[in-house]
DNA sequence: ATACTGCATGATCGG
DNA sequence: CGATCATGCAGTATT
């Protein structure tokens, strides 16, 4: 096999120092190279997300500014599969510096995207691609940016295949504008003694003698805040997610501006616009997610936290739903902790999930709020607030029945959403053992164990756990000492990893530092002081840094794996439904047969030695178990290849292998 | 004695 | 380092 064909994998161009670190994402190319995923930071089989969006969105394409060669699929990630729809991608760096957006800080900065030309007729560039529901939302961007400037880009439909969205255009979303303004004002409210009520609160507070349900108008914000919209330059044009969102806002004036021309990418939409074959199911029976994302606070401070990020399921939609033609808008989603789950009855809401999404209270007794479970049960929770600090600690009292009636325990998420027109507030959940791929879900899917959590405890045990699963796996499978001090509980951590993503633009997450989103117990940890385990994670990101391309040398396809054989743009990539392994390095070849081969190196006299292909070598592997040259086993036999022509095989891959030859003490000698 | 309530504490995380 | 939030805990109410 040609040089060139180890290196094929990922975007080897790209100057991006991210791009340095330990490539994830799990493609080969002509089974040369494995990698982890570089969405979810997980192994293949973890990273559902990553399999969907492979599988759809992914491949090579040329750089639209310097032409380089960038991959759609993981590194150029959400940056590059959201200009699909523009019949062309940029890499990263060309993408950053045509960056022109002021990014809302609820939004990791590589959603903000170089503005294509495209974007200046939404109509044409988007009516192909506008299943922005009003769950899609926000005011991305500041004020200071005109409204045609501010398009951060999807990925078309077409262009991804993807399903039908349930969550369908509205043009109730365009209201959005004015429940930005409500957001804006919540907190402000809240504290100045509420002069007004945000729709829940006049719908479920009965302040306002109305019901939303009843009298949507009704619901309407405030006037002041409705005028005062119109002088809110950045209001018509984020407002895709509608807070307080219902029927009677509609605002024909801003209804293009909000849902048509602010799709807002985000990874997790990945999945939503992907047309999966299982298209709301995936293969593994998961359902698909559906990821909202937070309304940003135009003042950048409402920003939510990636877990809290909605990962709307379709069947949880479904479940929400029922049959009605209602539109679902996520609003965020918190996993139980133990004492949300408990008997104590309250669960603690995320401050700026409450503010943004809560009516706004002034008083610390708050107010009742009426949430409809997906059964179609309603209940009534005290939404209210304990002055902490100089902060607030918002709570839900009164949940226990509710969390009782749907089984909760500590490490399920329940999911609040509201439904469209009604305006009502639903509350779904997810079982731990279900949840989807999500910086908090993979790790639920984990701790679920086919069951649920029992408690912290439990939790916390189970997350030990798996840890030492995934230790178990990774010590099975590591051959390299490169790796042997990496954290693999990082590795096994595609939660974490998707945060990263959303920080960092393009890789998924540094291997280390991972920090787990899932509850657990902060006293005896046992995972050992953090200062420990800081200074292992940076003595791995130095070694990883290091490593990352020999890394993907190490990785090999299972055994007897059957892959996908998937082409995209003329290159055969195999995708595998088994996690990579770590063998020992090889430099894979074709013969003078046009067989493939590899040419792996004995570890007692340094010789290499042609093997098959698909063959997998223990890290110590000798002459001895040459079992496929039985003239070559041992190691008095000479060597095939010269070290002239195993230069020639090392590619690009010099310098990865030059760094082997350093770091695992191998020999180019012979 | 038990349950509830409200606040305080401190671990954790993000900027 | 400040904000957040999980949880502890003291005080109070209820059984």
């Amino acid at each position: 096999m040609s040089s060139s064909t180890v290196k094929i994998c990922f975007n080897s161009e790209c100057t991006d120092r991210k791009s340095e670190r330990l490539r994830k994402g799990w493609r080969t190319r002509s089974g040369d190279c494995v990698e982890l995923c570089d969405r979810c930071g997980s192994l293949y089989d973890e990273g559902r997300f990553c399999e969907t969006f492979h599988l759809n969105a992914s491949g090579w394409r040329g750089c639209k500014s310097c032409g380089k060669r960038v991959h759609c699929g993981c590194i150029a990630s959400i940056h590059s599969f959201t200009l699909l729809d523009t019949g062309g991608i940029e890499c990263i760096p060309c993408a950053r510096k045509n960056v022109v957006l002021t990014p809302n800080p609820a939004w990791p900065p590589h959603f903000f995207l170089p503005l294509p030309e495209r974007l200046k007729d939404p109509v044409k560039n988007w009516s192909q691609s506008q299943p922005v529901g009003p769950w899609r939302a926000s005011n991305l961007f500041n004020n200071s940016i005109p409204q045609s400037d501010l398009r951060p880009r999807m990925p078309s439909e077409a262009d991804l295949s993807t399903g039908v969205d349930r969550l369908i255009v509205s043009e109730r979303s365009s209201a959005s504008s004015m429940e930005k303004k409500k957001i804006e004002d919540s907190s402000e409210r809240s504290m100045n003694g509420g002069l007004k009520l945000g729709a829940l609160e006049m719908l479920e507070n009965g302040n306002s003698g109305t019901n939303c349900e009843e009298q949507p108008a009704s619901c309407v914000n405030i006037p002041q805040q409705s005028s005062s919209l119109n002088d809110d330059h950045s209001a018509p044009l984020l407002s895709l997610a509608v807070p307080y969102a219902s029927s009677s806002e509609t605002n024909g004036q801003t209804v293009v501006s909000g849902t048509l021309s602010q799709p807002t990418p985000s990874p997790p939409l990945a999945k939503k616009f992907s047309g999966h074959p299982h298209n709301g199911v995936d293969s593994s029976g998961e359902a698909q997610v559906r990821n909202g994302r937070p309304r940003g606070d135009a003042r950048g401070r409402n920003q939510l936290l990636p877990r809290y990020w909605p990962r709307i399921t379709d069947q949880e939609l479904q479940q929400i739903s029922g049959d009605s033609n209602s539109v679902i808008t996520p609003l965020f989603e918190k996993m139980l902790s133990a004492s949300d789950a408990g008997r104590i009855g309250r669960l603690v809401l995320p401050k700026k999930c409450a503010e943004a999404y809560f009516p706004a209270i002034s008083q610390p007794e708050g107010l009742p709020l009426k949430v409809q479970d997906a059964k179609g049960h309603e209940w009534i929770f005290q939404f209210r607030f304990w002055p902490n600090n100089n902060s607030r600690m918002y709570v839900l009292e009164g949940v226990t029945p509710c969390i009782q009636s749907m089984q909760l325990q500590a490490g399920d998420t329940v999911t609040f959403s509201r439904l469209e027109p009604e305006g009502k507030l639903v509350m779904g959940f997810r079982k731990a053992s279900t949840a989807p791929s999500s910086d908090q879900g993979n790790e639920t899917i984990k701790t679920g164990n086919g069951g649920s959590t029992h408690g912290d405890v439990s939790i916390r045990k189970t997350k030990t756990g798996e840890v030492a699963l995934t230790n178990r796996h990774l010590k099975s499978n590591l051959g390299s000492p490169s790796f042997s001090s990496m954290d693999q509980a990082d590795l096994a951590d595609p939660a974490s990893a998707w945060s990263k993503v959303d920080k960092s633009g393009y890789i998924a997450k540094e291997a280390l530092g991972a920090k787990s989103s899932i509850p657990r117990k902060r006293k005896n940890s046992t995972l050992g002081s953090k200062s420990k385990r800081l200074r292992i994670e940076n003595e791995d990101l130095i070694e990883l840094k290091l490593t990352w391309e020999e890394a993907q040398g190490l990785l090999r396809p299972p055994p007897n794996h059957v892959p996908n054989v998937v082409v995209i743009e003329g290159y055969e990539f195999e995708e595998y439904e088994e996690p990579p392994i770590i063998g020992k390095p090889t430099i894979f070849a074709t013969d003078d047969m046009g067989e493939k081969i590899q040419w792996a190196q004995c570890e007692d006299c340094f010789k290499w030695r042609k093997l098959p292909a698909d063959v997998c070598l223990s890290s110590r592997w000798t002459c001895s178990e040459n079992s496929w040259d039985p003239e070559r086993s041992s190691c008095s036999a000479t060597q095939e290849i010269t070290a002239e022509q195993l230069e020639d095989l090392l590619p690009t891959s010099k310098t990865g292998m030059t760094c082997l030859k350093q770091i695992l003490g191998f020999s180019f000698s012979q």
